[in-house]
DNA sequence: GATGAATGAGGGTTCATTCAT
DNA sequence: TATGAATGAACCCTCATTCAT
């Protein structure tokens, strides 16, 4: 036939490719580096400025790759939202069933906060879904139907019951459960900001919500 | 995930709608022209999504005007937000100097959130600076230097005076100024992602908080 | 701001964009320019085969150019055959409505196939319709309704007058006016595919087909 | 214009589908099935826009498969076209060599091409050629020397000798024996274009078609 | 031999930016 | 100044081909 013939260089195998695990294994691995890759990326640029390209540099895969196991850049941003934020919704409801007073729980649920998302990539999902939120309204949606609204479900729950204790003195925090979360939201956005020109202590901020909402001594 | 589809804009100004005036006068109002039209874009938008080609079509100028004015789009976007915010300034220095008592101060502080920022416009351009921050740090130093610095500054100086006089219970309030318009941001953000599914009477929200942080009665 | 900024090498004037011609002129030359690329590009390697790169570089244009005039690739081929085609209609029109012995109208018939076609670009659109058309059927739909169709009843009605008028032996052609146009359709396939094997003397081989049908003589 | 909807393949031979056979009958049976595959496929798509993809799928095997049978696409495609042709040659020369008056001769040419091409996927493969022999000139070239220069040749013969005996008027076939054959080629372009608005009968067209060159009562 | 995951070059399309008018 | 046609770099996605298993 007339057409040159494409010339392509032959890869080289990587060192790595050698080790152990099984076949299915390895490909649970590659989605795995795709999806850690795809985060430091996203959250770095958002979604419209990330590059594929970079995405599968980072995971040390071929672009082509992660065709392979994400349909196109959309469902790669929303597939890493969702098995990012999947794990948090056991979590929420274990605490919701806790029968405690309320500010031990409170407590906790800071403790929570700060060590399982605060102090972790979710910081940078959530985060995700605060920026892209407005361009995907699916993703908002899975964020309000999966988390938020159970979030604020088990919260009422705990309110109540607490009020109904007479733990509450006032009922506003159980019309508007936002506010119990609102300083953690401020955290998230304060440290992707102006983090480097004033440090916050999440932790402390956090507590002393909660001293303004119970008082002080009552811990 | 079906991206959210993206609003066209209708051309809002024709070029003849700044009838007399002189020829300074007229560039002005282009470049007003501008900067409404680019406000209204990368609010829906963000900044990497928006297009040049429809700020220009929205504000009723050719592609190339735009670069009359401004020297990119990233510089139309800081210009956009500083011209923007820099009103918030003068505002916010004036509240502070008032001499009143805090609740009363609070009080004011939410009116004039609600009105002058979550009423307007300008509630689209803090988003912007949350979603598009992380990606223009100069304009986050911007923000914070100009803006946020000194809102805490003066409210610092507010809750030391009421301190002072016995007006606060805790001094937890005066460690992290932040918790005063932590409702506030978390109303903003609510807005753009989860109005449709159960929306927020920020009002409310704002005067709930206050209840928390002053006890109910001390209106 | 942190993005290294891309650096955009100047672009060098061409010579000859200063020569004449009004503006809308040159967008229309430009946009003939790119028709006639795009046909030599297409006949020579097929619509899918054909890279608008190489149809912008051969019509001296970049290559977002195209977009300025074609909505994308499918509407270029499209709109280049459709304007290729379009002139031949009226053509047809004219003939068919000629009042003449039928021998002489088939010889006219001929000449003009030889002389407007087959002496022409048009061969090449006929071919990609032949090579493309089953995978594009809106244009096989618009050279059936444009062309092959009004083709068709012309002459039905040439040949049904020839017929009552007792020049036709046989109504076989009436019932295939096909069998009048199929050597100019081989002759077109022959050409693309083994005239450098054995060149094909168009013009004598339709003559032939004429005798076949006419008889000899009759001429 | 919307293109036409690509053609799914489902898989429709499985592995196990040839069972008993020794070693090199299932390699065969491979290969045919993998031919007839790419027949489908390329017929349907043209070569450009064929996947090896899709050609393994419908053939039941990995795509790596192909690749064992043959170098690459191109390769494919020509054993394709050089597979199903083939035979053609040795029917042709069988014809060619009976000795009966031409109108019954035509006749059974005119059954052959009906039954044998028009009716089978052979239509198809001349379609092939049609469509792709411009880009491979290798093809087209093996297409004339194998069939169409015998054919011709043995059409000559043919010709020649109902000319010496009286049988043809005109000597105008004899010079272009595509003329006999052009019918056919029209009858199989006509299918893949416009049966949709206007079906064809192709025996009647091509028994027409030996009406006019016979004259009508000759049979 | 057979598999199918992985590769990466290639091409259609977009859009910020420029510049002749 | 204002225009908007033109530019071309960049980026998403596809798919022929390879190769470890």
């Amino acid at each position: 036939m007339t057409k040159a013939p494409r010339i392509r260089p032959k890869p080289q195998a990587s060192p790595q490719s050698t080790r152990g695990g099984g076949r299915a294994q390895k490909t649970a691995a590659r989605r795995e580096a795709i999806l850690a890759a795809a985060l430091d990326e996203f959250a770095a640029q958002g979604f419209a400025a990330t590059r594929l390209d970079d995405v599968a540099r980072r995971a040390g895969v071929a672009k082509g790759t992660i065709y392979l196991h994400f349909r196109d850049k959309e469902a790669l941003f929303q597939d890493l939202v969702r098995s990012v934020l999947s794990p948090l919704v056991g979590m929420l409801e274990t605490i919701a069933q806790t029968d405690a007073p309320l500010r031990s729980l409170a407590e906790r649920i800071v403790e929570v906060f700060v060590s399982e998302i605060y102090g972790t990539r979710r910081k940078d999902v959530i985060r995700l879904i605060i920026t892209e939120g407005p361009r995907f309204p699916k993703l908002a949606e899975f964020y309000y139907r999966e988390v938020l609204s159970r979030v604020i479900q088990a919260m009422r729950g705990l309110l109540r019951h607490a009020f109904e204790r007479g733990e509450l003195e006032s009922e506003a925090i159980l019309r508007f459960p936002q506010l119990l979360v609102a300083p953690g939201l401020v955290a998230i956005i304060w440290s992707g900001l102006f983090d480097r020109f004033e440090p916050l202590d999440v932790r402390a901020l956090m507590h002393a919500h909660l001293d303004l909402l119970f008082g002080k001594g009552t811990r």
